[in-house]
RNA sequence: GGGUGUAUAGCUCAGUUGGUUAGAGCGUUGCCUUGACAUGGCAGAGGUCACAAGUUCGAAUCUUGUUACACCCA
């Protein structure tokens, strides 16, 4: 006998384990042709379980357990990767307690320790996703500095360079002071800052007294101006095109040059042109041919490029003493309040500054271009399709990728350089020194570029490297090219994008998936993001605790109505906790009365009406679960799919089916009660396998718990596959034809307070012989769930009842003295009237010729059903009343 | 500044190609400890679908504009 309540804590972990165990995640389980892959977006091996991460995974499970229970040979790939910059922070933040920095260690036992690191702590996440029920194989889990996966960056890079897609450039980057590494656009946040704009005073050359003012919100770069620019169409400067100013402090002599980006409306017209130190300015260097003076250090303070009072000055300190020797010069022209953009490190938090270095680009324009193609010809589909533009924005206008990183941890760049600074990009040490000797006639020392890649760059391949290329595996031609990628829209530049640009230029053309199914953000309960700074992150794994995973798990896919956020709703969650139990009830009182085995029955064979109604509702509730899922029409409508089941179980099936069948369960028509056992045990065996992608906790300790011999575990038996025609139409009409009558007396009784334990006769008079056959057919349900004592037809009415119409018969429930008439009459007059306007409604509709005209027949001929329906419904409310009135 | 969304019951949200007397969950009100379940049952109240104009026989749904909010990019 089952528990009262269903205890997640005691099950899940146990059933896991032996999900686990029994190989049920694995991929090549069965030998389906039909393969359905996902790769995991690969978490930080740094990083924790967040909302994110639960979503994204609960509706990763979701499919991937539906397609499994479908029969096809399911792949859902995991691992992490190996997050560069985060995972480097932690250990050094590790080694600072013990007062070492990586440098006292050097690079190699620097990278010993991050292995170190990586096998006690790192990957925890792995465990927090076990405690979510996602079924990945983890038999096959990678990570992004494996060998294997090194060895496909290693290959991607020199194929790449040697295309020309890879090559080295010394452009502005964004450079991190914090962490002393270059970091890509994608990486650098923009923050509003209130701030200043300060105009300096720029004497002219060989004009004594005439100044040029110069805006600028960063005095600190003055140091490396090389020009000025001016708008070639400002009348107010056009003389000065051509002459120089001499740049105070320095006393450099620059040049004042005609450029557009000059905004003759914005601070004084004139700019200060740093071309080391800024993007638009470098652009503007180019074009007029400025010196590029780099004045920085890697620390962000000034280098000896300056005047020596300012070397090795911080640099907001350099901001701060320049404008106060500016003002000691009187050059200083005004300080304006100023509000503007100012780039940090997402990682760092600290003011990235645009700095003048050598680095490894990819050609990101020309990967872009058949990533692009790859959407536009449908090769692979966004849902929602809004993010299709997003993404074309994004690829239309992208930049040179910054793929290299000053970091130690991470893919080593397989370069090496010779003594004059050639280059030998080969996968190995033994290749570029073959190279090089080739190159050179003779040996000649080589030395390996320091820098590693960036982490996406790893994560680029991963929908390939996962499945064992380079190498021509069995596993790739199986399962790549992979299904759908379950993300969230903050990594379609990051990732999304990079993954189409490489699979689709390493795998002939092949994108690495169909579809990319974009969900949204989940945000705090007030719809604020959850963000640790303000304090209201929730932690997924406090819920799994307090409601267990099933809840949560459906609260997601519930809440995951496509191109909306998911607001956290704790409340909605322990709703869901509340369906596991009323499931769990359920399914106690099916083994209570014995609903337990069905071998050899054939649930579309059945004869009770009862029976061959929630048959084909479980027909429906399937189908509609299905639809939702699948990506057929526009698919992957998790909510639509939750909903389904979720009503079918509780309004349908609780609600109804089983108060339905209390009664042959009490009743001593063996045959009706085999039956009905025979019938409740299948339905719950089908709510159990269609629920289990949703909550695959609770159905699969049902599945093992109700004393039937089963051949599998639910997690890899069979999705239900029903005939065609196992809705019966008859008997669904007939059912709700009974329930409508049930929930009417019931209505009306509560409304005009009849208690509730009161037992009470129905009078059912002009109802056709059908309806008249249904409700002696019926009586029994009818009168218990109904509370009635007695039923009589086309009999005279007492004085004194209760009248409502159904389906144009009338039912009356007589009390005598019990009730209060007025109240009654009250009732049936508010009822007349909400009739009344319904009628008007129609009647102006069908009397307009254009409508009668203009409207496809079948429209036309429902809206006349329904006045005509509501006309004897009215005649015979009107009787009602009447019948009232003569009291 | 450019772009993309969103606006429906007290709250959170569904609403598929225009044919609805606009749905759900939570909350709320009344009744009910009825032998699966009070983490429950039954019943009810609650919405001029942000605003304005338009298209149409017909608009929550399509078009345009306005307002508010959110996000992305500069």
């Amino acid at each position: 006998m089952l528990d009262k309540t269903y205890r997640p804590q005691d099950a899940e972990g146990k059933l896991y384990s032996k999900w686990m165990e029994s190989g049920a995640f694995a991929c090549g389980r069965n030998d389906s042709e039909d393969a359905f892959t996902i790769v995991i977006p690969p978490p930080n091996v740094t990083g924790n379980l967040h909302m994110g991460h639960a979503l994204n995974n609960t509706l990763q499970d979701i499919l991937v357990r539906f397609e499994r229970m479908r029969g096809k040979d399911v792949l859902w790939q995991p691992g992490t990767d190996h997050a560069g910059i985060a995972t480097q922070m932690v250990v050094e933040r590790q080694l600072a307690e013990q007062g070492i920095t990586r440098h006292d260690l050097g690079r190699e036992k620097f990278i010993e320790k991050v292995w170190e690191w990586k096998e006690q702590s790192g990957g925890s996440i792995i465990g927090q996703l076990h405690r979510l029920g996602a079924s990945c194989d983890w038999s096959r889990e990678r990570f992004t500095m494996d060998e294997g996966l090194s060895r496909a960056v290693r290959k991607v890079f020199v194929q790449l360079y040697k295309e020309g897609l890879i090559y080295r450039d010394k452009r502005l980057v964004n450079w991190d002071p914090k962490f002393h590494t270059a970091i890509s656009d994608l990486e650098v946040e923009q923050k509003e800052v209130n701030s200043h704009m300060w105009h300096f005073n720029y004497p002219i050359e060989g004009e004594e007294g005439r100044f040029i003012t110069v805006a600028t919100t960063r005095p600190e770069t003055m140091l490396g101006d090389t020009g000025v620019a001016v708008h070639p169409e400002d009348e107010r400067y056009k003389d000065l095109i051509g002459k120089f100013v001499i740049l105070p402090i320095v006393g450099r002599r620059i040049p004042i040059v005609a450029d557009d980006y000059a905004d003759p409306e914005q601070g004084s017209g004139a700019v200060k042109i740093t071309p080391a130190h800024d993007f638009n300015d470098f652009e503007v260097g180019k074009r007029a041919g400025l010196e590029v003076i780099n004045i920085m250090d890697e620390n962000a303070c000034l280098n000896d490029q300056v005047p020596e009072k300012y070397r090795g000055m911080e640099r907001f300190q350099a901001r701060k003493e320049i404008v106060a020797e500016i003002e000691a010069l009187g050059l200083l022209n005004k300080i304006e309040d100023h509000v503007h953009m100012v780039p940090y490190g997402d990682r760092s938090g600290v003011v990235i500054e645009p700095f003048l270095t050598d680095q490894w680009f990819a050609d990101a324009a020309t990967l872009a271009q058949p990533a692009i193609r790859a959407v536009e010809t449908g090769q692979t589909k966004f849902v929602p399709a809004k993010w299709t533009n997003t993404y074309y924005d994004w690829m239309r206008n992208i930049q040179p990728w910054c793929i290299s990183r000053q970091l130690w941890w991470g893919h080593r760049i397989p370069a090496w350089f010779g003594p004059d600074g050639m280059i030998f990009v080969e996968e190995t040490e033994e290749e570029a020194i073959a190279a090089a000797k080739a190159h050179y006639g003779r040996d000649e020392e080589l030395s390996r570029d320091t820098d590693v890649l960036d982490t996406w760059f790893s994560s680029a391949l991963w929908p390939f490297s996962t499945l064992g290329w380079p190498d021509k595996t069995p596993e790739l031609s199986k399962y790549y090219q992979t299904d759908v990628l379950i993300t969230g829209f903050d990594i379609i530049f990051f990732w999304v994008a990079r993954m189409m640009m490489m699979g689709l230029h390493f795998m002939e053309g092949e994108a690495p998936f169909h579809t990319v199914y974009i969900h949204a953000l989940v945000r705090d309960e007030q719809g604020a993001k959850m963000s640790k700074s303000k304090g209201n992150v929730v932690d997924p794994l406090d819920l799994v605790d307090n409601y267990g995973a099933d809840a949560l798990r459906f609260f997601l896919s519930s809440s995951a109505a496509q191109g909306r956020d998911v607001r956290l709703s704790e409340q909605r969650v322990e709703g869901y906790r509340n369906f596991t139990t009323k499931l769990w009830n359920a399914a106690r009182f099916c083994e209570m009365n014995e609903c337990r085995e069905y071998e050899g029955f054939d649930p579309f064979a059945v004869k009770d009406v009862v029976n061959r109604w929630i048959v084909g509702e479980v027909a429906k509730c399937e189908a509609a679960v299905r639809e939702a899922l699948e990506g057929q029409r526009d698919g992957y409508r998790f909510n639509d799919a939750s909903s389904a089941i979720y009503s079918f179980t509780w309004n349908v099936f609780c609600d109804w089916y089983l108060e339905f069948a209390k009664l042959p369960f009490q009743g001593d028509d063996e045959a009706l009660k085999a039956e009905t056992r025979a019938t409740a045990a299948w339905v719950l065996d089908q709510i159990l396998k269609i629920l289990h992608p949703f909550m695959p906790f609770v159905t699969e300790e049902l599945w093992g718990s109700l004393g039937v011999a089963r051949e599998n575990d639910l997690i890899i038996s069979d999705w239900p596959v029903y005939p065609a025609g196992a809705v019966d139409a008859a008997a669904e009409e007939e059912l709700e034809w009974v329930q409508g009558l049930i929930t009417g007396i019931r209505g009306v009784r509560s409304e005009m307070n009849v208690p509730a334990g009161a037992k009470i006769p129905l009078i059912f008079n002009e109802g056709s012989d059908a309806h008249k056959a249904r409700l002696d057919r019926h009586w029994n349900i009818v009168s218990r769930l109904a509370r009635l004592e007695d039923k009589s037809m086309d009999a005279e009415l007492p004085k004194g009842s209760l009248q409502f119409v159904h389906d144009g018969a009338v039912v009356a429930l007589p009390l005598a003295g019990a009730m209060d008439l007025d109240a009654e009459k009250a009732r049936l007059e508010k009822e007349i009237g909400k009739l009344n306007g319904y009628i008007t409604g129609l009647n102006k509709k069908l009397g307009n010729e254009k409508f009668v005209s203009g409207a496809p027949d079948n429209v036309v001929a429902a809206e006349r059903e329904k006045l005509a329906e509501a006309e004897v419904k009215m005649a015979k409310l009107k009787d009602a009343a009447d019948r009232l009135g003569e009291l």
